[in-house]
DNA sequence: AATGAATGAGCATTCATTCAT
DNA sequence: TATGAATGAATGCTCATTCAT
């Protein structure tokens, strides 16, 4: 088994590999029955496990689904710092994590969901999360904005903060649109769309 | 405020009177706990009634929420379109929307925690709604934006209806991001912000 | 109105006229659905009045159920009885009564389920019922073999009260069956067959 | 009593054990209070399980019941036909249903209960028996009689399903008489007092 | 570690009954 | 008398979690 290459951090390991299993189990009966409906029966059953395991590696359902987001936003945000990093101009670095951000949830239509529907459901949940995952990725943009402006290319009149939300906005209704849309489309390509109203706005020059 | 036509719609109708204390029971139930964790019993009993009376208006806890949706949606279209329809340039008629939006929303916190987090966090009630409420409002969006295209004052290289979700993006996330701040500020003026960018896009000119 | 044909006792009595009208849409409502099945406000509503006034008349639901029983078995052993004692031979009386006792039942197949179903699944009913109204019944089947007995008709070897059972059990059995059989043949002949093996017994002679 | 085979089936089998509990445990709760007045939380109680694993091993209450009368009857059914059919003489054959309908059933108090008072109380549960198990029991009776008749032992005027529908009433009558006496007589001795009506009639020779 | 049988708290909904009008 | 809105106790069933094996 080549699992290795997924994760070469943790390779070859049984708790990992099941703990990744009832992961992915989660990600997608929470994705296709939603949080409340979904039984930690059917993510054993999906994961291919007793009921009683998942309990070995989550202390509770719920548990299991902060995991999905914690997880799947340190992979998304360490993934994306690299790429990032090493672009240098502002323009294309904001292009960049509007592409990245479509094309991960574009390319996982189940954690999509889970991402754009589960994690909104629950103050709770949002509270948590807008305090720690989405905070940092939040900030990415902001930071990004904020040196445009120092630049000169952007605006000096607007909050980078409130630029940050209102690009991130954007970006996510392209993704909840998506996902409700049932004959799906390419989500990326929407990226461009987003940022020529971001950049240029939509008056006609 | 002379909206009279609130109470010629309800002049001490016992049946209306009920009907209200429950529908603003249970939002402020839903906002407090979630919907999942709330019981038909909490909302009862802060609307001051018997359990088996929330039945006599309503079929069951789900038609509650879907009640709050609709009738929310339904205010605030109708009373948006006679508003907005006076107004002449597109531009003040974006401006008109988005402040409306960021208006209602901003003066009911509980309404708004409903709307925000109720409604998105199942799939299903995302689809119903998006098939109806939300398309409806999104039309007004679209159909305004592209007024502006066939005007000349906007931008004529994007379908209209993604600029509508775009705006629509960016105005949510500002309501999801007032809700979760504790110490609230006020949402309205955001929608401001939300237009210098929508309109004139983020570049220093 | 000539509603007084059915009462001479009570007529044009408003009170009798609703107490007779809950009476039969419960009768009606029970056969339908049952007794635990079926609601006050289904009676109500047959009989066409509003749920609480059913309160004026009786004391419950049980109270409902219990009044059927009682008039019906009054009604039938009163009427029965008149028939019965003018009746000179004691066969001729155990036929009449057999005939009247499917006559009547096959008469009103709502009130036949009710007794035949709704009178059995309740040992509580039962108990009350067999004490009181079929009590009297047996007896006067019981009295009639007595008699026969006695004029040297009937064999002595037996117990009347046993044979009483027999007979009953042999006609209260046809009642069940013709009740359960969709395609409702005429229940009064069954009476014939009956006294057939109740009078001469199985064998070939 | 050398019924082996009873303890074969159970070789210290949880499942079937706890099964077996649960059934019992209801017939004796149903037998007390009436199916309808039983709650799920007695029987589990009463079979010393959580009420949660009464659902481990029946669908719904409605199930409970349903299982014991179609057990109860396969094993009535079954272990009659063996003894049964051994049998040469007609009348002798008839005479050991008769015997065999009172002795098990009046050795069981409760499952007696059962039968004759909670499947005569729904004339869903009736049908459903009707054309079950009750169907293959008087057929039994019914082919007996048939053959008496080709054997011209039996009187020819009369349809043999009448004349088992009559045996079956009238030793049903004495099985709900039996129950419904406090100060509880032997049942199964009125077999004979059955069958001598039955066989010979009521009239004096 | 893994199992899956057992647990029992939890809850939406129903409906007999009441009572103000 | 009559109404029917209001009551609130009652309960079958679910499912997250535990634990003996």
């Amino acid at each position: 088994m080549s699992r290795s290459s997924e994760h070469d951090k943790q390779p070859r390991n049984g708790i990992t590999d099941k703990r990744e299993a009832i992961l992915r189990a989660a990600t997608k009966v929470f994705a296709d029955k939603g949080y409340f409906n979904s039984k930690v029966a059917d993510i054993a059953k999906e994961a291919g496990i007793a009921d009683g395991t998942v309990y070995l590696y989550f202390k509770s359902k719920e548990e299991i689904l902060h995991s999905i987001f914690n997880r799947a936003m340190e992979e998304f945000i360490s993934e994306s710092r690299e790429e990032i990093e090493k672009i240098e101009k502002v323009e294309d670095r904001l292009r960049k994590i509007a592409e990245l951000h479509l094309e991960k949830l574009g390319a996982d239509r189940e954690k999509a969901v889970v991402f754009q529907v589960e994690l909104r459901g629950s103050t709770k949940f949002m509270e948590e999360f807008s305090a720690t995952g989405f905070a940092s990725y939040l900030d990415i943009i902001r930071k990004t904005i904020e040196e445009g402006q120092n630049q000169g290319v952007f605006r000096k009149d607007m909050h980078p903060i409130t630029c940050a939300k209102i690009l991130f906005g954007a970006l996510d209704e392209m993704v909840t649109n998506w996902i409700l849309s049932k004959n799906s489309y390419p989500l990326a390509p929407m990226a461009n769309e987003v940022l020529k109203i971001f950049f240029g706005g939509i008056y006609e020059k």
